[in-house]
DNA sequence: AGCCGCGTTCACCAGTCGTTCACAAGCGAT
DNA sequence: ATCGCTTGTGAACGACTGGTGAACGCGGCT
């Protein structure tokens, strides 16, 4: 059951309009993505790496891939880049939307895209 | 009749895309598993070690053949690694499914991988 | 020119991982 | 109960992965 939302089926390219994921809604034909209803402020390459961590979200994503996918070439060893802009979106994700946590990180692995609520109020398992 | 449900058989390896047994569901080829939904934070060896449980789900697996399948080398012996990571699969997985065991120990033979519900005297002390 | 945003790269920090111990606990046989 | 072997468990260690802040060069804009 995959949670996003695709709203109207459309695009030349076949692509749906709206991503929406959560409190995010991203409309990649304008390079818009919205979080609680503000437009976030995001460059090209932000936006590129948000959209393709949103269509593969609930999966965990290979560094190596989403460069490929975004960059449009292979991943060359050592590059941080995508570290760097998970970073990047992270803070802008978590300024406008400060209890939801979207981008995480499973080591030796890769990102996963998933709205997850900010561990604050957990199940009361602090004890141990 | 396994309770391992193969969801899709595929993967150009020809594995199956989707392990499946009890609350549990593992994605080999992403290396994420999710309990009752929620997906669970396994380092790689550990991811390793639980799909190479999964698949002999039912069976009993001596340490020396899950050591050569998952880290592919033959176990020396003494080492005890595979429990060390047994031990943590199983806190991990209690951690997410409180209510099941999983990984059962048979002495001098190895380990056994299936769901089963744990012994809970709160729950139902009436019962016995 | 100066300013600014962006993409990229680097260096250092922090946390995780894999491995190995040492000791406690469990279990079967005596 | 006691012994001897097997398994559970917590901790330590170095190695490695990912997080993070900042610098750099570039192009566009004022």
């Amino acid at each position: 059951m995959p949670l996003v939302q695709l709203a109207g089926d459309t695009g030349a390219n076949g692509g749906p309009v709206v991503l929406q994921v959560g409190a995010l809604e991203l409309r990649p034909a304008e390079g818009l993505a919205t979080a609680a209803g503000r437009a976030l402020r995001l460059s090209v390459r932000e936006f590129g790496l948000l959209a393709e961590l949103v269509r593969s979200e609930g999966r965990i994503v290979r560094r190596e891939e989403l460069y490929e996918r975004v960059w449009g070439q292979p991943l060359r060893r050592g590059d941080r880049t995508v570290d760097v802009y998970v970073r990047r979106l992270r803070v802008k994700l978590e300024q406008a939307v400060p209890d939801e946590r979207f981008i995480h990180t499973h080591v030796g692995f890769g990102y996963r895209f998933a709205p997850e609520r900010s561990q604050s109020f957990h199940t009361d398992a602090t004890s141990r």
